[in-house]
DNA sequence: CAGCATCCTCTATGATACTG
DNA sequence: CAGTATCATAGAGGATGCTG
């Protein structure tokens, strides 16, 4: 079922599926799914940020969620946390190499999303549209 | 907070955050957070394939997340439904043109996770075996 | 064959309160 | 400041049975 003639490592060959091995994909399918892991990323794109500039930088996001966030990211290896033993503590989060990585494979997720939110948008109103009842169609 | 200097379209721009306009990107983020979404494009890029193929091919899936998982990619756009009014009837489903554009937006997501699957898990274990109460680390 | 309807579980996320 | 702990909820996903 792999398209193994002509087109070698362009195709869409999903990992996990009955002929494939798994690759692992199913992991950050996992954290791009997740609500806050992309947002954090990019924040952290620009430059290292304190656990409160995150806070304040994801609008909306409880103490809770940023602390799960991070620490999965920080378990995956994507960032990295460095602690000023100050009194009250100094928190810094940084992405890593991996993490830097990561966040480049995104950004083409954001191009395409732009480019094709409109007709997408189109598409959904026009199957909404469609009459209830119509096995035919 | 964009990063607005050097890099132009090659940063990581999320949408959704407080100083970045919506585009559309959290609908793909979700599509790909779906379990089946991506093993569904994938064999579906060989080739338009019926709804008990599909089932067939797609280890574990129930019938339910089959449809379900069929009607938000034809909603979106992504594919299209072919009736044909037979007795039983017969429905094949194959990618549309945007189905295959993004299709192709996924398979470097593939590559990069096939590459760092090993490393990530290694980071993954080296998490898991810190000593559990170390703030100050 | 290609579904839909129903019931159930588990996880992601959120709200709120407390602390070294 | 940078968290942890507890409680609550919505939706993803699954199990099972039925049908045009």
């Amino acid at each position: 079922m792999s398209a193994t003639n002509t087109d070698v490592s362009s195709a869409l060959e999903p990992c996990g599926a009955p002929d494939h091995e798994d690759c692992g994909l199913s992991l950050i399918l996992n954290r791009l799914g997740e609500k806050w892991t992309v947002m954090t990323l990019s924040e952290l794109t620009v430059r290292p940020l304190r656990y409160r500039e995150l806070e304040r930088a994801l609008d909306g996001i409880t103490q809770r969620m940023l602390t799960l966030t991070l620490r999965r990211l920080e378990r995956d290896g994507f960032l990295s946390r460095h602690v000023e033993p100050t009194v009250p503590p100094a928190v810094t989060y940084s992405l890593t190499e991996r993490g830097r990585s990561f966040a480049e494979l995104i950004a083409p997720l954001v191009h395409w999303s732009r480019l094709n939110k409109n007709s997408i948008e189109a598409s959904q109103a026009a199957f909404d549209r469609r009459p209830a009842a119509m096995p035919w169609y």
